[in-house]
DNA sequence: ACGCTATGTTTACGACATAAACATTAAACG
DNA sequence: CGTTTAATGTTTATGTCGTAAACATAGCGT
């Protein structure tokens, strides 16, 4: 029988190339439409136009393809922070980051949920990207170098942020543009006793 | 053959008598012990002496098990939640509901989350719980009747307190007791511009 | 007593994750 | 260059899963 070879240059070779990277893209594309638990080691080999089997090459397990997976993820989520971070003048970038974390979130909910049920734990220290790096160091220098409060600000920062999508995502609160700057408000939220807006970075 | 019943007076019936529930305890058991993606219908079936199909006379499928043992830990949440209210003295209440909060997280991890991922949506509103409740009205009271004011304080404590009990499950942050404590703080959180903290109720 | 309907069981099917054995090809080494 | 070898694919097989369909039993209203 005549293998009838597709009319492109691109010479169908047994090996891959890269299948390692396909197959992370192949899954990263099947979350943008498909819940997580829906996602088959199988169908992501189809996709990549692969055997199923072929994933245990580059992958000991199906967890494994879901934490480079989530990996990925994570490096987009911290791009989008550091873009809102850089985009905004001092006084809002606390602010627009933790909107850029949602928003990132309302997005891509089946990959944010990855990155935290899937990704590499982070165990005594907390993880960052650089903008949340960025923002403590910003935050730090604003409260006259007292290290401890700038650390909890920016833990209760994330942990708002946090909270605040997942309950969006899971369908508790309305996933609404204006509801995100209400809870997000500079204004309202870590307001020092002796007046003005603490974390004003 | 002849049938040896045990020898107890639980007469073997062929009919179980509410198997409904015998179904969702033995599910609740089994997520004290395991993750969420490792229940499996068949097991809980078995758990409960039953066949794997028996479970469709009560469920139309698995998510609907599912959402029931989620009903079931939302009221168990909620009743968490009330115990720390009703035993707080009014300045504490706020912060001991979200601490109470965070703890039933921590100590049900596998619940937790299947309560917000199989739970039933509340879309428009929020759901409430009574100490949810409890604490808005009185929230609302302490704001002089300022409805707006009083929801929005609601929600970032929801979403403050939901998205530490997700970071310190997924392994984000320690779950560590005292940083619960440094992140629910009264003193430093929703602190009003005029001095004195917000939701003092 | 009898039959209807509740609620169970057995059997069957296709999808899944993964292990084991085998095939192909790119690269290292002569 | 040609040969060996390790890397990277495929095929086949196993046991578990959710669920559909057909069948069995028993409790209840008449």
């Amino acid at each position: 029988m005549v293998t009838v070879s597709t009319s492109k240059a691109e010479t169908r070779t047994y090996h891959h190339g890269d299948l390692r990277s396909a197959l992370v893209d192949a899954g990263l594309k099947a979350l943008e439409i498909a819940p997580l638990e829906e996602l088959s080691l199988r169908q992501i080999a189809r996709d990549a136009g692969v055997s199923a089997t072929a994933v245990y090459r580059h992958f000991p397990d199906k967890r494994a393809l879901l934490a480079a997976m989530a990996h990925e993820g994570f490096d987009r989520l911290g791009a989008a922070q550091f873009n809102a971070v850089e985009q905004a003048s001092p006084p809002l970038r606390f602010a627009e980051s933790g909107r850029a974390y949602v928003r990132f979130a309302l997005a891509n909910p089946a990959l944010f949920r990855l990155i935290f049920t899937y990704g590499e734990q982070f165990e005594g220290d907390h993880p960052d990207n650089l903008a949340a790096r960025l923002l403590r160091a910003q935050t730090t220098e604003q409260r006259h170098g007292n290290v401890a409060e700038a650390d909890r600000l920016s833990l209760q920062a994330w942990a708002l942020v946090h909270g605040l999508a997942m309950l969006m995502l899971d369908g508790r609160i309305n996933a609404d543009d204006a509801l995100i700057d209400r809870i997000i408000d500079p204004g309202s939220l870590f307001v020092v006793p002796g007046g003005g807006t603490a974390p004003a970075v």
